[in-house]
DNA sequence: GTTCAAGGCCAA
DNA sequence: TTGGCCTTGAAC
């Protein structure tokens, strides 16, 4: 590209694109990491209002779809419920990525609209060469697509259209080399969209069945698909089915998030089924210096055989990668086209997003997922935000996670404030609980394990299968306890003190809810969130009753929860 | 035979 | 020039 004056073309032909053996392009061509060009041919110039935003804008519709009628009898039936039949086209009942149009199909190497498809083929094909008269930086929608070709095709670049995908004898018909990655990518697609109902489904347990029988409209049951998708996730549209975002996009951006190293337990064997290839992280071994026995004299590797094969089993349901990803990829798609965020809506969205892999998590746990629905809501809303702070204590610890990292759009997201529920104040009580627990070696199978144990308290009222809670308690705990003696039999009463650890966990974390729920009711916290009802659950008249299970929570008591205005119905809450 | 992502056509 | 619709043909 002529970085002075924007003007955009060509310079060689796609055709002569070699992809690299992914077959992602990424050999030698201009789809490749860098793009250039250099002027050739007849030129376009930009005619658009500039917009301060970076190229890879995108607008608030395309992150938070408004269908109405018939558009939003795309995403569901009218039911308002999520369908359990989810098949390809729901999958890709999404925005195109340049404009926010509506998708058609697989064009070029994505989803995108039949019109940035056309634009796409045509530039390459006759090798336009079009100039950006503002500052190569105008805002891509809908309605202004047309204004400046420039900023529309360096778009449709970054998120990652792809040249090679333009045929040179321009033959028609048939398939390319890409037809077995979209098919991977509906498939991923739908394995998401399916996790996040599942997620949902176990979620709405908490309102029982009302959500369908009452008419209960939770927030996420009432969305579309594409909401579900996109708001908790890194959109799939700003990354080309192989999940590599168009490096033009994060490039052009100032230090957009980055993931700390990698996470990896692999000396744990932890393989989640969602990590597809766990072996490609390095282990973060600065972080995990003082965390792991085997830097330790006592904990070598010989002894990780040790571990009881639970608790290694406990360990593979740790799917850190997927915890950083999501993390770093919501916090990507937030600030694409953000001059500022709202950073503790932002914090409120990945707290929300956290929340959701817990529940997915646990939901696949032995254990939990043996107990009624009922049950397991009553303990993950009694446990979630401690696990939270566990969660949030533990990717520090052991994978390195920074407490700060810079948005998009340059302004600096604190991500120490997600282990601390908002609440900046607990700092220094976090970090002393930090201390304590690096002075303890805490480890992997020590996290997974109190983490089992946060959630399975069998002290949470209301329970109906306690039997099943305390046995899987009092067998984690067992495992626990064998787990130090064994491996840390150095450290006094490891055990002990593992476990006088969880009521400062707790302590720490109700703060943080309740500040969390002050700032809620203060009309400064995204309202239709899982987060929220979690916090609004917590404070049901019968101190974590199922909220609407029965018959006489009626359709206005229903409205007002879905409003989330706090009302008679819950009990006030004390300041902190 | 069906699918669907290519290229082509043509009214606006 | 754009963009919606049509045709094509390899992969399944």
């Amino acid at each position: 590209m002529d970085q002075q004056t924007g003007l955009m073309s060509l310079n060689m032909s796609p055709f002569d694109l070699s992809p690299g053996p992914d077959g992602s392009g990424s050999g030698s061509g201009p789809s490749s990491g860098s793009q250039q060009y250099v002027p050739q041919g007849a030129a376009y110039q930009c005619t658009s209002d500039s917009q301060p935003f970076a190229y890879a804008n995108l607008d608030a519709s395309y992150l938070f779809p408004t269908g109405t009628g018939a558009e939003a009898g795309a995403y569901l039936p009218a039911t308002g419920t999520v369908c359990d039949q989810t098949d390809t086209k729901d999958v890709i009942e999404e925005l195109c990525p340049v404009c926010g149009d509506k998708v058609s199909g697989y064009h070029y190497g994505l989803l995108t609209c039949e019109s940035c498809k056309g634009f796409f083929k045509r530039t390459v094909q006759n090798k336009k060469v079009y100039t950006c008269v503002a500052e190569r930086a105008c805002h891509i929608d809908k309605t202004q697509r047309k204004r400046c070709p420039f900023c529309r095709f360096q778009k449709c670049l970054d998120v990652g259209m792809k040249l090679e995908a333009v045929r040179a004898d321009r033959m028609r018909g048939g398939r390319n080399k890409f037809g077995p990655m979209y098919k991977r990518d509906r498939a991923r697609k739908l394995q998401m969209m399916r996790q996040r109902q599942i997620a949902v489904q176990t979620l709405r347990g908490s309102l029982g069945d009302s959500g369908l029988v009452l008419g209960f409209s939770s927030p996420y049951a009432a969305v579309p698909v594409k909401q579900e998708i996109q708001i908790p996730q890194v959109s799939s549209l700003t990354s080309s089915p192989e999940s590599s975002p168009g490096p033009a996009m994060l490039a052009a951006q100032p230090q957009p998030p980055q993931p700390p190293p990698p996470p990896s337990h692999d000396k744990w064997e932890t393989h989640s089924p969602h990590s597809a290839s766990p072996d490609a992280f390095a282990f973060d071994t600065s972080a995990n210096n003082a965390a792991t026995p085997s830097s330790t004299a006592e904990a070598t590797s010989t002894e990780t055989l040790r571990v009881s094969p639970m608790i290694r089993e406990f360990v593979q349901t740790i799917d850190d990668r997927e915890w950083q990803n999501s993390l770093f990829g919501l916090l990507q798609s937030q600030t694409y086209n953000q001059c500022e965020v709202d950073l503790f809506e932002l914090m409120c969205k990945v707290l929300d997003q956290n929340l959701f892999s817990q529940v997915d998590w646990a939901r696949n746990t032995v254990f939990f997922k043996y107990l009624k629905v009922d049950d397991q809501m009553k303990l993950l809303q009694h446990s979630w935000s401690d696990m939270l702070v566990l969660d949030h204590l533990h990717q520090r610890m052991h994978n390195g996670l920074p407490d700060e990292t810079t948005l998009h759009n340059g302004q600096k997201f604190d991500l120490l404030c997600l282990g601390l529920l908002g609440v900046p104040a607990l700092a220094e009580h976090f970090n002393e609980l930090q201390n304590k627990l690096a002075e303890l070696k805490f480890d992997v199978p020590d996290y997974i394990c109190v983490k089992f144990l946060l959630l399975l308290n069998p002290e949470v009222r209301g329970i109906v299968n306690v039997k099943c809670v305390r046995d899987g308690y009092q067998t984690v705990q067992a495992a626990l306890l064998d787990y130090t003696l064994t491996c840390y039999p150095t450290i006094q009463d490891k055990f002990g003190k593992l476990v006088m650890v969880v009521p400062e966990i707790h302590a720490l974390a109700a703060r943080g809810e309740e500040h969390l729920y002050q700032r809620h009711c203060a009309g400064q916290a995204p309202t239709q969130t899982l987060l929220m009802e979690m916090l609004h659950a917590k404070r049901k008249p019968s101190g974590g009753e199922m909220v609407n299970r029965n018959a006489e929570h009626n359709t206005s008591t229903l409205d007002r929860l879905c409003g989330f205005l706090p009302n008679d119905t819950f009990e006030p809450h004390s300041p902190l």
